[in-house]
DNA sequence: AGCTGATCATTAGCTTGCTATCGACTTGGA
DNA sequence: TCCAAGTCGATAGCAAGCTAATGATCAGCT
């Protein structure tokens, strides 16, 4: 019953490594990679907007943020209006990455998924929904003696 | 169609979130949970040993032992045999939390899959494990221009 | 017996997540 | 106008993963 944890646990581990190799090849490490995906779209963003997006902490975000701006893929301007915000815009040399990860995750995914059927596939991401929505739903923590039924 | 990427890490990510808030309750993370669970089978494996069973590397067990060890879950004793050698033993606390902690376990993957039918689970079980076995047969990174076909 | 090479665990230092706290700035009310 | 409360980003410190380098011990060969 409890495989399930596992197998999910190892596959994503399994995933991410590979990932994080096929970006290093970009100079860009794994983590890094998420918030280019969303600055690529939108440009500017604060650490803020940019962690509720990307569903993790505002100094998970201010952090990642300053090793890939150590990395010249990005840099800090204060907002003009609003004193309190920080904007994060991307340099030239992160735009020249897009194509390059981009083609590297749409491989990855593809590798990894290659001896799954159409059918499958979505069967998978139809199940991984399923999981999203039951943890994020209230999340009521089952604590010993209720069942989240 | 890298959709199911971000699925499997979300998904992950919700479940070891509630893993940890779980088994913080009896006094155990989330890491140390994997530890746990393999020195309940077999007491006494060296940092090498319970590394390879965990897939995980030495470093890592080390240190999350001396966390443990801290903790009161477990003590390192010199093999008597070939002093290079460290075994580590449960103490009697780390007996006692098991129960309660497997428990856990299983009310978690109970609760996190309880909107899928028996057929989805085993769909979803199954199509993990042709990841898993895809990505670490050779394990062919998939660099531009070659499929790993 | 003694040295060399292999095999362990450990340490150092990195990334990526988290929570809790701090400091700066804005804003709304007195 | 000015102070209090709220809202940001940044920092500190922890867990858990990794690689690379260190140090101790063992084993095999001369």
């Amino acid at each position: 019953m409890t495989e399930v944890l596992r197998l999910l646990t190892r596959a994503q581990k399994l995933l991410r490594a590979a990932a994080d190799e096929a970006m290093s090849r970009h100079g860009v490490r794994v983590g890094q990679n998420l918030v280019l995906e969303v600055l690529w779209e939108t440009d500017g963003l604060t650490p803020g907007e940019l962690a509720a997006r990307l569903q993790v902490t505002t100094p998970t975000v201010v952090n990642t943020a300053t090793r890939m701006e150590a990395a010249g893929l990005l840099v800090r301007r204060r907002d003009p209006v609003d004193g309190r915000l920080v904007r994060l815009h991307l340099t030239p040399k992160a735009r020249a990455a897009q194509q390059p990860i981009a083609e590297a995750r749409r491989l990855l995914a593809e590798h990894a998924t290659a001896t799954l059927t159409d059918e499958e596939r979505r069967h998978l991401n139809s199940a991984l929904k399923k999981i999203i929505e039951r943890m994020t739903a209230s999340t009521p923590p089952p604590g010993p003696g209720e069942d989240g039924q």
